[in-house]
DNA sequence: CTGTTAGCGCGTTCAC
DNA sequence: GTGAACGCGCTAACAG
C-alpha cells in the first residue's frame, strides 16, 4: 500500500483545496479549465481512484446489489445469475453473492450479512423449505427494496418474476397432441409445490378444452429424486390405459424416468414419449433425450428482476412503485436425435 | 426507512455518550455490568445493527473478498465458487463475483471495479485470453492480495491453486494399461493451452518408464468445438494403428467423441474406451458415458485458494509470506453403467 | 469506569 | 472561481 492518493493528497500538492479538487474531478462548472487540467492531469499521474467505501458511506449507497439463491451449480440459477450480472454491471452495480443451499437458516444468515453491508437490494430465490417471510421484514426498515424470482412467495404483495407456467404448459401438451397424443401422464414435483398444482390445472384446462376426459390417475407426483421418479413413472405405467407421453417438472426427472422405462424394456422416443422443462444443455449429448423441453430462460428471468430491482432503487423511498407479479414465457424446444 | 438505528441515537436515549455505547457493545471490559445491560438491551430493543459500511470506511476493511472467473455457468467454476463462499463465510467474509465471459477487458472492468470498492482480497481464474498480467499490478499499490486458481500465470511468483495434471494423468493411464491398453490416444485442448504440454509430458513419462515405444501420432489436439472434436478423433481412428483407448482433455471432448466414433460404427466401452477429466454430474444420465473421468474437485481448489486469500489477508501488509503454488490432486472415478 | 475529541475520504453547503 | 467547514457512523486515543 506503497501510498493510496486521496483527494487531499492531491490537494496538498497543489496547494489548493480538497473541495476545488473534487470538484475539478467531477467536472463542476465554476472551476477554471486551469486548475481543473493541472488536477486531472495530476490524478491520473498519481493514480488516483475514488475510494468507494467512503463515498458509499457518505452517500448512504454501496452500488451492490445481493443475490440469494439455492444453489449456484443448477443450470438455471447460473443463467439467471448471469443475467443479473449483466444488467448490474451496465448500471454500475456489483454483486454480493450466497447461495442458502435450501436452508432457511443459511437463507437468513446470508439476508443478515447483506444488510448490515447495507446492499442497495437484494435479488432472492427462495429456499425449498421457506415457508415464513418474516426474515425479509426488517428489509423495509433499512429500505432495502427485495425482488423474488424462480421460487417466489405465493402473495402478489410482492415483486416478483416467474416462468410462466400455464402459458409453457398449455404449448407442451399442445404439442403432444398435435403429434397424436391423447394419454398424457404428468410427472410433478412434491404436492406442496406449487408449480405442480399449476401444472396440474392447466393440464386439465387444456383437456377440457379439447373435450377430452379428465383420468387423474395420469397425474403423478415425486420428490424429485432417481427413487421417487421411478415409482412414479411405475404408477403411470401400470395403469390399464397407460400414456404415450409424460411431461415431466424437469430435465433430471424426465432422465431418470427415460431410464425407468428403459429398464423394462420401453423405448423412449418410440413406446413413449417425453416432454420437460427446463432444456439442459446436455440433452444434445444424449442417445436418448426428451422430445422437447421447454426452455425457462433463465438469463431472462434474471435481468428481468435486476431491471425490477433497478426501479425499485430508483424510486424515492417513500413512494415505490405498486408490486409487480411478472411471468416469463417459455418456448418449447424440440430436440434433434 | 422509518429510522434505522444508531450508537448515537441509543446514547442520547440512554443520556450517555456513544463511545460508552460502542465499547458496551462491543463488551469493553472496563464498562460497568449495569450500563453494558442497559446498552445491549436498548440495542436489542430498537433492533440495532452496525453500519458495516461505516465501519469499513473506517477500518479500511470491507471483509468482502472479489472471484473473477469466465463462466459461472460451467460446473467447475460453481463448484469452485461454492467452496470459497464456504470459507469466506467461516471467516465472516462477502463474497463478490464476476463474469470475466474469456474476455480481458471484461476482466480488467471488474477488477478495476473491485480494486475500487476495495475488496479484502481478490481470488481470480484468467480469462482464456489472458496473457498479460499487468492489470493486477495495480493490487498491490492498493495492498490487495490475489490468488489465481484453475487457469494460472505461469510464473510462480504468484500465489496459486490448480489441478495436479501430472498425478491426474498417471492415474488415468495407468488405469488404462491396467485395463490391457498399450495403444491410449490423447485428446488434448489447444497446443498453447499450458494443460496440454503437461498432458502430453507426463504421458511420454509414462510410456517411457513401462518401456513402451511414444508414438507421437497418438496425441492430437482440438480446440474444444464439436467439430474440432471430431476432426482430432478421426485423425487417430486413421493411423494405421488406431488406440483402443483415449485420453480427453474434459468430458464435453470425450462426449463428442463418442458420438463421431457411433458415427463410424465404432462402439464406446467396447472397441474403445474413452477416460476424460471433470466428472461432470450428468455422466450418470448417459447410456454411454466414458469409462472413467478424473475427478478434479472444483470446490476443493476453491476452498484451498480462499484458504490462502485468509493467509495474506491477515498477514501484516509489509511482512507477506512467500508465494505458495499449490497442486489439487485428482482422483479416478469409474463410471458404471 | 466513562466522556471528549479527532478523524477515516468524500461531497456539499455556505461564504468570500 | 475558490476555500473553509461540516457531517455521514463508528472506533480509538487521550483524558479525567
Amino acid at each position: 500500500m506503497s501510498k493510496v492518493p486521496t483527494i487531499k493528497e492531491i490537494a496538498k500538492q497543489l496547494k489548493i483545496s480538497v473541495s476545488t479538487v473534487s470538484r475539478a474531478l467531477h467536472d463542476h462548472p465554476s472551476i477554471g479549465l486551469r486548475t481543473k487540467t493541472r488536477v486531472q492531469e495530476l490524478a491520473r499521474e498519481l493514480g488516483y481512484e475514488p475510494n468507494q467505501t467512503a463515498i458509499f458511506f457518505k452517500q448512504r449507497k454501496t452500488f451492490t446489489i445481493g443475490v440469494i439463491l439455492p444453489y449456484l451449480i443448477e443450470d438455471f440459477f447460473a443463467g439467471a445469475i448471469s443475467g443479473i450480472e449483466e444488467l448490474a454491471m451496465q448500471h454500475k452495480y456489483n454483486v454480493l453473492i450466497g447461495q442458502s443451499q435450501d436452508n432457511v437458516e443459511r437463507e437468513i444468515e446470508i439476508l443478515t450479512a447483506m444488510k448490515n453491508q447495507r446492499v442497495d437490494g437484494i435479488i432472492v430465490s427462495l429456499s425449498k423449505h421457506t415457508k415464513n417471510l418474516d426474515h425479509f421484514a426488517v428489509l423495509e426498515k433499512y429500505g432495502i427494496p427485495v425482488v423474488f424470482f424462480d421460487r417466489v412467495p405465493a402473495s402478489n404483495a410482492y415483486n416478483k418474476v416467474a416462468f410462466n407456467m400455464p402459458q409453457g404448459t398449455h404449448q407442451a401438451i399442445t404439442f403432444l397432441m398435435e403429434k397424436g397424443h391423447r394419454r398424457i401422464g404428468i410427472i410433478n414435483g412434491p404436492k406442496e409445490m406449487k408449480s405442480s398444482k399449476e401444472r396440474t390445472d392447466t393440464y386439465m384446462e387444456v383437456m377440457q378444452k379439447k373435450r377430452l376426459k379428465i383420468d387423474l390417475s395420469l397425474v403423478a407426483y415425486c420428490d424429485l429424486t432417481r427413487e421417487g421418479t421411478a415409482e412414479a413413472m411405475e404408477s403411470l405405467l401400470s395403469l390399464k390405459q397407460p400414456p404415450t407421453a409424460v411431461l415431466a417438472i424437469n430435465d433430471y426427472v424426465a432422465l431418470d424416468a427415460i431410464q425407468y422405462c428403459k429398464s423394462k424394456k420401453i423405448k423412449n422416443n418410440k413406446d413413449i414419449f417425453f416432454v420437460s422443462y427446463a432444456n439442459l444443455p446436455i440433452s444434445g449429448y444424449l442417445e436418448s433425450p426428451p422430445m422437447a423441453s421447454i426452455e425457462q430462460y433463465p438469463g431472462k428471468q434474471g435481468r428481468k428482476a435486476a431491471e425490477i430491482l433497478m426501479q425499485l432503487m430508483d424510486a424515492p423511498e417513500d413512494q415505490q412503485p405498486a408490486p409487480q407479479n411478472i411471468l416469463i414465457d417459455g418456448e418449447l424446444v424440440e430436440h434433434k436425435r
